[in-house]
DNA sequence: CGTCTGAGTATCTAAAAGTAAACTCAAGTG
DNA sequence: CACTTGAGTTTACTTTTAGATACTCAGACG
């Protein structure tokens, strides 16, 4: 009997098909960054772009498209503005990076690793990551909490504090 | 000089925003997995589900939708059929990961683990990783070639072999 | 005070997704 | 041999995103 089967061992029905998808933080997240482009503005955020033309110059992202996905990351709290002043220009906004959104790279270089493997580009990757300090190659990694790296067929998924069933309807 | 100003500093062009950005790792996987639905489907998977009413019930998805990304998803290889028999019932398809498809476990884990940070709900997450062997919960990391823990802010992005410039026009 | 520029809005069209229900198909059952 | 079931396909309609263009707005400059 596994983990799930144990929760709800009353009731025939299995708790993974019966269970209240509604608390799921991967559903959540991507509604915050699901959306066209808002991954990759942060790419080029990452790549260190932060003027709006510089994201509408590197993406050739619609401009309405653009505007409502800045606003929404900045309501989020995922960048940030702030002002810089060209000489001879007046002062305008561009956008940075806060620490909310840089604890999005794990995942982000989760897709980057994996595009790297099955879908790379013959010459290999056109940027790559490296540590700043040592400069040797970055990438994620599954990790226990006693520090084991994990393989992904070894992760089994339980039920948490929050499981809960979907009411009969 | 950051490494992106050496690559073309006879040009007076920056290379983040005058450079190709065709050859994307990020983009492409997102081509594979940015459609909706297409990553829910696949927590379904590691939560066990592996039939088509399994998946239509728990994520509530339209047939037709579930559909084109099931057939989607073997065509890549990250799903793959085979069949199953219940006792008095003839063979039917079912849905099942390949190695491919577990190698999205760290970008998806990085979802979660974002999702479980900044969009929580009160009573916790309703389903965690853990590993098989010792039960401790997983968690996706950054390192370093050399098995560093980086955090993302010490991470710089660099050109690399495949870097190339827009053609002109 | 007219012009230029970066950063947007506004508007319109086209494509994709959501919703709902009917239809197909093949094997196993009464 | 009609009936059921899981796994789809097809059709029809609505709503939501995406994409392309045109327009606005606020200084700085001449």
């Amino acid at each position: 009997m596994d983990a799930w089967t144990e929760v709800l061992q009353d009731t025939g029905m299995d708790p993974r098909l019966g269970r209240d998808t509604s608390n799921c933080s991967i559903a959540r997240t991507l509604e915050v960054v699901g959306e066209k482009w808002t991954i990759l503005i942060l790419r080029e955020v990452w790549y260190g772009s932060s003027r709006f033309s510089d994201f509408e110059r590197v993406l050739g992202c619609p401009r309405n498209l653009l505007a409502t996905r800045l606003r929404m990351l900045v309501e989020e709290g995922i960048l940030a503005t702030e002002t810089y002043k060209e000489p001879g220009a007046r002062s305008r906004p561009k956008y940075v990076i806060t620490p909310k959104g840089m604890d999005l790279v794990p995942a982000v270089m989760g897709l980057l690793q994996w595009g790297d493997r099955y879908r790379a580009d013959p010459e290999g990757p056109a940027v790559v990551a490296r540590h700043r300090e040592c400069g040797a190659h970055v990438d994620v990694q599954l990790r226990c909490e006693s520090g084991h790296p994990v393989q992904a067929k070894d992760i089994e998924s339980v039920p948490g504090p929050a499981f809960r069933m979907r009411s009969a309807g």
